[in-house]
DNA sequence: TTGTAAGCGTTATCAT
DNA sequence: ATGATAACGCTTACAA
């Protein structure tokens, strides 16, 4: 592997020339400009990322944590990510939380010892005061998908509260007055947010909520299916055909 | 940040010291290790991966070349990678090569660059030659799901052709004559392999392909099912009920 | 067992 | 415009 030396001596400048061009730095010669670049394309030379982070004090990644990549929830998240990563030359620094506490610590450290200045955390399963440690130690750190009111600058999250009062006030204006809600049994923020908000449009709107209007299910495809027909099946609700 | 330094100085030992117990050398003082042991908590101290990398020519990173981290087939292959990585230590640097030559081409500099001598690549836009000369230029690049005798011994994939061949006598051997296939409109080797494998096994038994027999569609669920339809509708299949 | 010091590949300061 | 050179944080002979 071709080092900066290498291409100094190849190019006959000095090493701190040939590190101008690399860098565009305007005070570059024009004839060094293009001795430097033929002897990098000879030598195939590739600036090496750590001795630049040495000196530079900061990588070129960007870390991203979430509980499961191999969810397609978290795929889009991480294709977001890096596509504007990918415009600012970045690359992606992957850590799997495993929905578990531990894992999901241990994934922080390991990116923030990494060098990543930029860390985007999407943990469900550690505790608030750990992440707001997190928080403080790496000023670069953002959470998504999770509120903290203590470092709320840095996150990034869904009302869903609000979210879930907007929809069930949508149905009831357009005249619905018994409103079900399946909701996820994750015992995370998400779910009793939403639900809370489901039952503050019911209250608001002086409509009933006896609890056989909620159930809780698995979360996913099948989960939600079956939260269907155990509703529809005990009658607590019908189908009503035509429109909202 | 507390470098090796500040803990060498608040243990009161040198940074070799420091640095033998950091990497569990065998020629460490008790003493000494305890001492630093409580200096690194103190200073919550993280040795800089960095300057590790610099000097030990290796980072503890794993990069992963995938074409899109959306979909699920590779949300699985990067978490297969990354549950093994973790039982090393190991970080996944991934990259996204967006099913295209350029961007595969920039994503694997990308990884190289940044130091990682583990690279596990996907690449289906790549030309062979491309390829070849990334592998001799970095030895610990593997290819996954592509095969390239060239640099066969780096390739990891399936055998297209023996597994539609096998496939299609099996289909033979449980007494069908008339066997359809639905490929992917992908112009990539997987596709023509296993067509390959499917006309010859339908050649080695004496049976007729006509041309109305394959059809190729999009490579979804949705293509699947449009693809059945045809071949039903049009009359070229039947289904026959009970067994195979 | 411990410390000193050289060196890893860059960047950036300071002269020239 | 260019070249020495210190510095970044760490590992590892080499000495002691």
């Amino acid at each position: 592997m071709a080092t900066i030396k290498d291409v100094a001596r190849e190019a006959g400048v000095s090493i701190a020339t040939v590190s101008r061009v690399i860098n565009k730095s305007p005070k570059a010669g024009k004839a060094s400009i293009k001795s430097v670049q033929t002897a990098m394309k000879n030598l195939s030379y590739r600036p090496n990322a750590s001795a630049r982070a040495l000196v530079s004090k900061s990588t070129n990644t960007i870390a991203v944590l979430v509980s499961d990549v191999s969810d397609p929830f978290f795929g889009s998240l991480i294709k977001s990510v890096d596509q504007v990563a990918r415009e600012h030359n970045k690359h992606l620094l992957i850590g799997n939380g495993y929905h578990d506490a531990d894992a999901e610590r241990e994934s922080i450290e390991l990116l923030i010892n990494s060098g990543s200045k930029s860390l985007i955390i999407h943990s469900k399963a550690l505790a608030d005061d750990e992440l707001i440690a997190f928080a403080k130690e790496a000023p670069g750190l953002v959470l998504i998908n999770r509120y903290i009111p203590e470092i709320s600058e840095r996150c990034i999250a869904f009302d869903n509260f609000k979210g879930a009062y907007m929809a069930t006030e949508f149905l009831i204006n357009n005249g619905h007055k018994h409103i079900a809600y399946i909701n996820s049994n994750h015992n995370i923020d998400d779910a009793s947010d939403r639900k809370a908000g489901y039952l503050k449009a019911l209250q608001d709107h002086q409509l009933a909520h006896p609890p056989s209007y909620s159930l809780e299910v698995e979360l996913s495809d099948e989960g939600g299916r079956l939260g269907m027909i155990e509703l529809l099946s005990k009658g607590v609700l019908y189908y009503r055909s035509g429109g909202l």
